[in-house]
DNA sequence: TGTATATATGATCATGTGCTCATATGTTAA
DNA sequence: TTAACATATGAGCACATGATCATATATACA
């Protein structure tokens, strides 16, 4: 077996593991969806505004107070979870109320909190 | 005038639902830390590089290759996924060998991708 | 020893992006 | 109607960050 072996470029002889692992990869397209999905993750705003709409349905009013951010922004990144299909809204008079649009987001964010926090989030109840 | 709230307290008929998901949610430093790992993971080079090593160790040169980028880029972003502890290399020569370093990682990107493709990415060999 | 290889990293630059401000739209109440 | 409320959104700015270039370090080989 030499598949730990050289495998760089022109200079190696036998660049099977880079071919190895080429044929098993996922392709290009599909790496790039979830890198985006990942990424609109990424931000402790956006990711607490999934968290918090997957305990209940919340106004722009509510996440505003809750994060303690002012409305133009909760408004702003509810508008890239919406382009992401990751919320969708209501009207309730002058309300938007917001709610979860996407089981697999809310699969991935409790697979990660459950990893990271080693027990999950269900049974801590830790607030800021 | 005290208009100048910006939250909604005042306004809203019942900020209980601010107050039950507050109970509910998980602390601030949780939601930045699980974002900053999303973060990592929402950029295509990094975590292509994780769906790589998760399928074989390859050195800088291969992941170079692979991705068709170059080394100094892949370095750049190895030492990002380092940090995070994400990967680990060893030396072997003058090549650097990578792997993965985090089960819990490689979990959540299998989760992501079985979620986004709807099928897994395991039967889905498609190349870029 | 000298040279090519392999990787690491600081500096620079260009781009991306989140927040704020100002403003617009729409709703409810007086 | 007018006024206050609730949300949406474009513009601008400030900051973060990824790619490139240049350079440094270290190893293998002739």
């Amino acid at each position: 077996m030499t598949t730990e072996k050289d495998t760089c470029d022109g200079h190696n002889p036998n660049p099977d593991a880079v071919e190895i692992v080429r044929s098993k990869t996922c392709s290009r397209q599909i790496m790039e969806d979830v890198a985006a999905t990942f990424k609109i993750l990424g931000e402790p705003v956006r990711i607490s505004i999934l968290h918090a709409l997957s305990i209940n349905t919340l106004c722009v009013c509510d996440l505003a107070e809750l994060l303690n951010m002012s409305h133009s922004s909760i408004s702003h990144q509810l508008r890239i979870l919406r382009t992401a299909r990751m919320v969708r809204f209501e009207k309730q008079g002058r309300k938007a109320l917001y709610r979860l649009d996407d089981d697999h987001v809310e699969t991935i964010i409790q697979t990660a909190l459950a990893h990271l926090t080693e027990d999950g989030c269900t049974t801590d109840r830790r607030n800021k």
